[in-house]
RNA sequence: CGGGGCGUAGUAUAGUGGUAGUAUAUAUGCUUUGGGAGCAUAAGGUUCGAGUUCGAUUCUCGGCGCCCCGACCA
């Protein structure tokens, strides 16, 4: 992507109407808009990093046999009155409206209830079961403050997992596995040496002891006691409370067990080997996505600006041309990173090299390629690494072979 | 939902009961070109409603919006 092309700007200034430091950087930098308190839009750079979250999710949510579909946002009411979820008492942060012959509608906060209804029509025999079924899909909740940036919002994209097992245990052991492939999926994000499997409490949606996953961040809303520095295990402070410190942290995806309650209520049920009726014990497991960006912005940017982490940056590379004579060569350059697929910025704009420099910084692309007059005689390209902020001098061959390994 | 703060140009801010200023961004020209350059010119603004007043962006009341603290939060 040319950077001239690039509709979004930078700005020096900080948004007036934020504080948390995700919200500031991600809008200085051009990759969120606030529409209203709670509610972002997802600018080209930001929606970058929001599908490679998303697809690195994916990746991890298939191999442990889920199966990707999309449910709705709009709700038939019915189905929550039957598990008695409908009332606002309830559920306090629903949005709701009504179709013009004034049937109630929900609009998108969790689907356990409608995928357990769903399923009655094609789960009957102990042969349709283990079954694991997920999605992409963009929840709403009325929350009464939204804050902290893009972390408690309004409307969010979120993956949510619905497990349906024969047995307790084969329940558990897809438990584990759904765990261990959420620890893969906040290390690939570049949170995985300070991200803890935490026991909660499962507030009103269960009454079993749940398991989190917190990321330690002075941003945090909650508070967790690590109990196991190599296993990665802590303990939330609303389950007990520890001699030891409690950390701040930001609860960045949770798994729920909820045993038989919504199958039962949908009639939900296989039929075993002998033909006798069994109940389906149901487990459900959700990643925010805009939640974990923010934050990784939270934890890795430094004063300069945002430091992504390669799996989930924007580009795999800046390229920042810094003068006219430069143009031609680093043209190039560019377009020989096109043909090798290689996910480029290039910084072809019509401005200072100091621009250039603060905004590559600012944006936070893992590598920075600098063409300066002197790469055009000598061939040798001078590469900048975002994190340390070393840089190196390499030939262009050496360049693809580090990118594509 | 309780408490507090704030609404001035695209953005960030100053100021005033009587023609609203600066920076930045934008447009044009010239000079520049390795860490957000310089000069000149141009365009661009008081959240909405009511009240007080000869006159309100400024004062009063209300609405709406945003932020913070608390409560709440799969």
């Amino acid at each position: 992507m040319r950077q001239s092309k690039l509709f979004t700007k930078t700005r020096k200034e900080a948004p007036s109407d934020e504080v948390s430091k995700n919200a500031i950087l991600l809008t200085r930098a051009g990759f969120i808009h606030k529409e209203f308190a709670g509610v972002y839009s997802y600018l080209p750079l930001g929606l970058r990093v929001l599908k490679k979250i998303e697809n690195i999710i994916r990746e991890e949510m298939n191999a442990i046999g889920g199966q990707e579909l999309l449910m709705t946002a709009l709700q038939d009411s019915e189905i929550w009155k039957k598990t008695n979820r409908w009332d606002d008492k309830v559920v306090d942060n629903w949005f709701k409206t009504k179709l013009v012959n004034g049937n109630e509608l929900g609009i998108a906060n969790t689907h356990e209830e409608p995928i357990t209804a769903m399923l009655t029509e094609f789960i009957s025999s102990y042969k349709d079961l283990p079954l694991y079924v997920y999605q992409f899909q963009t929840k709403f909740r009325n929350e009464l403050r939204a804050k902290s940036g893009i972390m408690r919002v309004r409307e969010f994209l979120m993956k949510d997992l619905y497990s349906f097992s024969k047995t307790e245990e084969e329940f558990k052991e897809f438990y584990e596995k759904c765990a261990n492939a959420y620890m893969k999926i906040f290390a690939r994000v570049g949170l995985g040496d300070r991200t803890y499997r935490t026991v909660a409490t499962g507030g009103s949606f269960t009454t079993n002891l749940t398991d989190e996953f917190q990321t330690l961040s002075e941003a945090g809303e909650d508070i967790i006691y690590i109990t196991d520095e190599d296993k990665k295990r802590a303990v939330n402070k609303e389950v007990e409370d520890k001699s030891v410190e409690g950390r701040k942290s930001i609860e960045v995806g949770n798994i729920f067990p909820y045993g038989s309650k919504y199958p039962d209520v949908f009639g939900l049920h296989f039929k075993d080997e002998k033909g006798e009726r069994r109940p389906i014990f149901m487990g459900a497991y959700g990643i925010g996505l805009g939640r974990l960006m923010g934050t990784v912005v939270e934890v890795l940017s430094d004063e300069k600006g945002i430091v992504w982490p390669k799996e989930i940056a924007p580009f795999q590379v800046h390229l920042l041309s810094l003068s006219n004579k430069t143009k031609k060569f680093a043209d190039e350059i560019y377009q020989t990173l096109i043909t090798k697929e290689v996910e480029a910025l290039y910084d072809d704009r019509d401005v200072r090299a100091g621009e250039k420099f603060a905004d590559a910084d600012l944006i936070g692309i893992p590598m920075c390629v600098v063409i300066g007059e002197k790469a055009i005689e000598s061939n040798i390209l001078e590469v900048k690494d975002r994190a340390s902020g070393k840089t190196k001098e390499i030939t262009f061959e050496h360049l693809i072979n580090e990118l594509k390994s």
